[in-house]
RNA sequence: GGCAUCUUGGCCGAGUGGCUAGGCAGAGGUCUGCAAAACCUUCUACAGCGGUUCGAAUCCGCUAGAUGCCUCCA
């Protein structure tokens, strides 16, 4: 029978801010839609951080036995740089700064987008859709909001009508604004833009000449409007009406809010059941975002090279490291948090991979086989209730305590069990969290293990004739090259650092 | 200026009315030739003030501070 049977799961809707019972519209799927990135710098590690919550979400549902319609799209038509009309294509600024093709960035960091998440074991989604790939729907959404009289032409532009969406529906209803306030509010600039109202989005902009990133349309050579594409892709892989609709915080308003309104205003129906939204990343206490500079790129972070952190970071720490706090709170990026996390994951995965190696007896005791059973019931307990990875994460180091005392020997454990043990944790370190075994040593493995095998024996050699000063030269000076020993009952192994 | 969110121990970070979160650091211990590593045990909380309640970190109000959105952003 499929877990998502006998696991009820919660999750935080956006829309009435409260955590509800996930049903999905048919039963034993679920489609979900994720903003992805706008392709035209390389992807930073807040960006990460969102997609990364909804892997986790993603191999969760998949876990529970969904079968899971992941779409995840790629911007690659520039939306507008402002709401003035002047604006300029995102993608076609780059590209005419950089003297290169349009398409050429999107293909530059679309790659750099998919290595980076490689990188941090990221599953695929089931779709991948890019906006330039989908004008003519676009075009064809425009025309029927059009139709619906929600949409106006201004010298080749169309816009959506807010003000007369908002009479017989509520713009805002998802980031709970009032339209009277956002029109009091909105920075009035001048008389220049087409648009009837401060507060109406494009649908449609006509090109300048000099736009190199345009399509034909029944209003005037163009591009499509910034929040059109995910409407157009959710409806045509999804449907009208689908289950979860995720995103970073900062889309909640307007791209969201506009994405809601396009859907009933094309199609008289509200899209999205479930509203997701991941929270930011701060670095140093300050958000992360392009447009303030404070970014640090993933490479940048993994390897060291930057000056903000004492070292470099692994992927998994990475990952660790993010799956400790919860993907609705806002995450300060530090040295001192990151430092932390690599403790305790090593930690864990120490104790995962000592699972093997334990000794098995004929029963398990009964404080062992009641702390399999409890850890099984905590485990779910915790991401059914919205994906709650830091109590998962909590609950996984009662794991590694209650191996440590199989390990020492204080309590017993039966093949069976053990084997039970081993998959559990298995599947939700690896298989949900998304975390790896760390292969610390890879190139000239062989080579380097022999070569320390060696130092270990002759170190162990020093210390049987009482030969202190060369022992402590050979572990001091190994230990200078960042090998450090580890003397344990069972004879010495080691660690790079 | 408007609208939201947040403020937990040395640091990070869960938790929504009564029951130990967890990680890192610190302290004590086991192990060790000494260390390191590992493991065991363990101390320090709920921004301030007022209210509701038998009982509040958790609900309400006020004050202070921080952040986000309101313009492209995950």
């Amino acid at each position: 029978m499929e877990l998502y049977k006998t696991n009820q799961l919660s999750i935080y809707n956006s829309l009435s801010k409260d955590k509800e019972k996930f049903t999905p519209i048919h039963a034993g799927n679920v489609g979900m839609y994720v903003c992805g990135p706008t392709v035209y710098s390389n992807v930073h590690l807040g960006n990460v951080r969102t997609f990364m919550s909804f892997d986790m979400v993603f191999r969760y549902l998949k876990h529970l036995g969904f079968k899971v319609r992941y779409v995840r799209n790629i911007t690659d038509a520039g939306h507008l740089e402002n709401d003035a009309d002047v604006g300029e294509d995102k993608i076609s600024k780059k590209a005419r700064l950089e003297e290169i093709e349009p398409m050429e960035v999107v293909q530059r960091y679309t790659v750099d987008f998919h290595n980076i998440l490689n990188l941090f074991n990221f599953l695929p989604p089931s779709i991948e859709p890019t906006a330039t790939g989908h004008i003519i729907e676009q075009i064809e959404l425009i025309q029927t909001i059009i139709d619906n009289g929600f949409g106006y032409i201004v010298n080749g532009s169309v816009y959506f009508d807010v003000h007369k969406y908002n009479e017989t529906n509520d713009y805002g209803i998802l980031s709970k604004r009032k339209l009277e306030d956002l029109i009091h509010n909105t920075r009035a600039l001048d008389g220049q833009s087409d648009k009837k109202n401060p507060q109406d989005f494009a649908l449609w902009k006509r090109a300048e000449p000099q736009h190199i990133m345009k399509w034909p349309s029944p209003w005037s050579d163009g591009f499509p409007g910034w929040h059109l594409e995910c409407t157009a892709m959710s409806t045509k892989y999804l449907g009208e009406q689908f289950d979860i609709h995720g995103g970073g915080m900062d889309l909640k308003f307007p791209h969201h809010e506009c994405e809601i309104a396009q859907n009933v205003a094309a199609k008289g129906t509200a899209p999205v059941n479930y509203w997701m939204h991941a929270n930011m990343l701060e670095m140093n206490g300050q958000r992360m975002s392009k447009s303030t500079g404070n970014i640090i790129n993933p490479d940048q972070l993994l390897t060291g090279e930057n000056d903000k952190f004492s070292k470099g970071f692994s992927p998994n720490v990475i990952r660790f490291f993010m799956m400790q706090s919860s993907y609705r709170s806002i995450l300060d990026l530090t040295d001192a948090g990151l430092l932390a996390s690599e403790k305790g994951f090593n930690r864990l995965m120490d104790a995962v991979s000592s699972l093997s190696k334990l000794e098995i007896s004929k029963a398990t005791s009964k404080m062992a086989s009641e702390t399999i059973a409890s850890l099984k019931l905590k485990f779910y307990e915790a991401m059914n209730d919205d994906f709650n990875t830091p109590i998962l994460i909590a609950h996984l180091f009662d794991g590694v305590s209650l191996i440590n005392k199989l390990k020492a020997g204080t309590e017993t454990i039966s093949e069976t069990d053990l084997n039970n043990l081993k998959s559990l944790l298995h599947t939700f370190i690896f298989d949900i969290l998304g975390l790896t075994t760390i292969s610390e040593v890879n190139e000239g493995t062989d080579k380097l293990e022999g070569t320390i095998s060696l130092l270990i024996e002759l170190r162990n050699q020093a210390r049987a004739n009482k030969d202190f000063a060369m022992s402590d030269k050979i572990r001091d000076e190994l230990l200078a090259f960042g090998i450090q020993l580890k003397d344990g009952k069972d004879g010495t192994t080691f660690s790079l650092s």
